[in-house]
RNA sequence: UGGGGCGUCGCCAAGUCGGUAAGGCACGGGAUUUUGAUUCCCGCAUUCCUAGGUUCGAGUCCUAGCGCCCCAGCCA
């Protein structure tokens, strides 16, 4: 788990839609004035950033109401989940800032799902199917003709008690029975239409093992965990929106509030929770431009090896974030700012990039590197001059502290801070003119030194009255620019990441054009610097404002142990450079 | 052509008894600045998908359209 902090600065109440009904339901005494929530995921794949809203509202809002959230894994398909998932998804919550009150799983509760089927078949509202898959659907019907019942719908309660049963034993094959809803077949709504809850799978279960053969569908398995976990607002994204017929279904049916004997085998397993009767609610899912963020997408970009994993800097994963610099606390304003409603919305990438400076801003310590380094010689200070130089590391926040910068006459800076022959409005250094070097004074360039066409070396005089604290150290110039002392530099491998699409909706297929023709050029960049020596031995993970450049951090694995590795998060706002455009 | 949702500034998003369009981001302009960063000012929807209607008054109510998203897994 990270050190990270939780929210910064205590933002505003949200007042979105789920936040009023809540405090609707609290004001009407609805579930005896408790909140619960929970996040949900199937570990079947890395969570990214989308997921991020969800956690941040979930557990948002059990935050804001002082009610809890539960971390429960979705675990009712052996076939397509692994527990390797089940880490980092975890680490992930984590990283992000929350904790969650109980960490549960679907499978918990196969047995209630069981006695809650048994029940369903008592009560003549479930039956069991023979048809086959194919033959389901043909007896679905469409969107716009209504389906038709199935033969094996009218068997008796003992009938269907004993079939059911038997798939519980292992007695038939897969596929070839399911346990069906007896809902109603003409139903406008498909997901009525006697829909599945149990399918015969003999794979064995991450965590039941081989204890189970039978496995309940979503629909099911759902709304009866949120119940039996006391969860009172069950918050999902719009495509449920027409299951919620079917979730207040088959809690009306079962009434686990009333009927304990539902939930006994979780108490004789000391699993003792408040069941209630949840409300499901729907928000729409956050999109991002510039990014694909469907799974399917995601696993192929790792696997093609389009990036380097599941935290390539560049993916929109929470790892990659996490490896790319991203604050937690970056992300959690992100989702704030782009707020919880019912409008499907892609929110604007520059919007993150403008919560990860705004946090890192206020968070991240000022050092110095070149990117791009061109030698720097001051002509008139001793060859053997040595000096530390004190910087403060924060310019507005003097709990920073301040550090030593050593400081000599040979210096690296960075090549675009020199031009020969200098455009309109460049504020840098150029022959013969002047510019402040950050913390040391003015320089005034006096001769340019050239290998064939390419400057090799500037050789500038230092006007030593303009040292800090001397007669003319305020003496004004056009423009300031960073640097380091190449005696004491550190040779640091600095990584440039930029969006890995090129275009605003990559998930843009018209033209038969698929997200890979989508793809950015050059959005990765890896160069050569040359940072001060306090970056050298930073920890990994630490994020740092290089001066004038942007903001970066100590790569998670690949920083330390002699190596020094920085991955840019994101550049400074440039006003030059958009003006230049 | 069935059902469920959604349409307010370039991008998000408030607006909840109808009372005369919040806020954020982006953008434009200016100030401060030993980061062309940060910060700070100022500006930025006579108009709410369209067309009718009700009303003294409509983003909010009514009617008819239009557009976009989701649903026909024994996936979640």
């Amino acid at each position: 788990m990270s050190a990270e902090a939780p929210a910064s600065p205590a933002p505003a109440a949200p007042n979105h839609f789920i936040a009023q009904q809540i405090r609707a339901d609290l004001a009407a005494g609805k579930h005896g004035g408790r909140v619960a929530t929970r996040f949900p995921p199937e570990p079947n794949g890395y969570l990214h950033l989308g997921h991020g809203k969800s956690i941040c509202l979930n557990f948002g809002m059990a935050q804001e109401f002082g009610g809890s959230c539960n971390l429960r894994f979705d675990d009712t398909n052996p076939v397509k989940e692994e527990l390797e998932y089940v880490e980092a998804i975890k680490a992930d919550v984590h990283w992000l800032g929350f904790e969650w009150k109980r960490l549960l799983h679907a499978s918990d509760y196969f047995e209630v799902f069981y006695l809650c089927a048994e029940k369903l078949i008592r009560l003549g509202r479930a039956f069991v199917c023979d048809l086959t898959a194919d033959e389901v659907r043909e007896h679905r019907g469409t969107l716009t003709e209504p389906g038709r019942n199935s033969p094996y719908r009218e068997r008796s309660v003992e009938e269907n008690l004993d079939l059911f049963r038997r798939m519980r034993a292992g007695e038939f094959a897969d596929g070839s029975r399911t346990l069906r809803a007896k809902i109603d077949m003409t139903s406008p709504n498909i997901n009525l239409r006697d829909p599945a809850i149990y399918r015969i799978r003999k794979v064995p279960h991450q965590n039941t093992g081989d204890a189970w053969c039978i496995y309940p569908m979503y629909d099911y398995a759902h709304c009866i965990s949120d119940a039996v976990e006391g969860i009172t607002h069950s918050l999902c994204t719009l495509e449920f929106e027409d299951h919620r017929p079917l979730y207040d279904w088959f809690l009306d049916q079962l009434d686990l509030v009333s009927d304990t004997s539902l939930t006994q085998p979780l108490r004789d397993r000391g699993l003792e929770m408040p069941v209630s009767r949840p409300q499901q609610i729907e928000f729409a899912r956050g999109n991002l431009d510039y990014t694909v963020m469907s799974k399917r997408k995601l696993i192929a970009l790792v696997t093609e090896g389009i990036v380097a994993g599941w935290d390539d800097p560049r993916m929109p994963t929470l790892s990659g974030a996490r490896r790319r610099g991203f604050p937690p606390a970056a992300i959690r304003l992100f989702w704030e700012r782009m707020g919880i409603s019912k409008q499907i919305a892609t929110i604007e990438y520059s919007v993150l990039e403008g919560c990860v400076r705004e946090v890192l801003d206020a968070s991240a310590p000022r050092r110095f590197g070149v990117l791009d380094p061109i030698k720097l010689v001051i002509t008139n200070l001793p060859a053997g001059h040595d000096e530390a130089l004190s910087f403060p590391n924060h310019p507005k926040d003097e709990s920073f502290g301040t550090r030593q910068v050593p400081f000599s006459p040979e210096l690296w800076i960075e090549r675009e801070d020199f031009m020969e022959m200098p455009v309109k409005g460049f504020h840098r250094l150029v022959p013969g003119g002047e510019v402040r070097l950050r913390g040391v004074g003015i320089v005034r360039c006096v001769d340019v030194v050239k290998d064939g066409d390419a400057v090799s070396e500037l050789r500038c005089t230092l006007d030593l009255d303009s040292r800090p604290g001397g007669p003319a150290a305020d003496r004004k110039v056009k423009g300031t620019i960073h640097w380091v002392s190449a005696r004491h530099a550190v040779a640091a491998e600095v990584r440039l990441y930029d969006r890995l699409f090129a275009v605003a909706d990559p998930d843009d297929d018209t033209g038969g054009k698929t997200y890979r023709d989508h793809l950015a050029a050059d959005s990765k960049r890896i160069v050569s610097a040359w940072v001060e020596p306090s970056l050298g031995d930073a920890e990994p993970e630490s994020r740092f404002q290089f001066e004038r450049l942007g903001y970066f951090v100590a790569d998670r694995h690949d920083h330390g142990g002699g190596r020094v590795v920085y991955n840019r998060a994101v550049t400074l706002r440039d006003s030059y450079a958009k003006a230049a455009k």
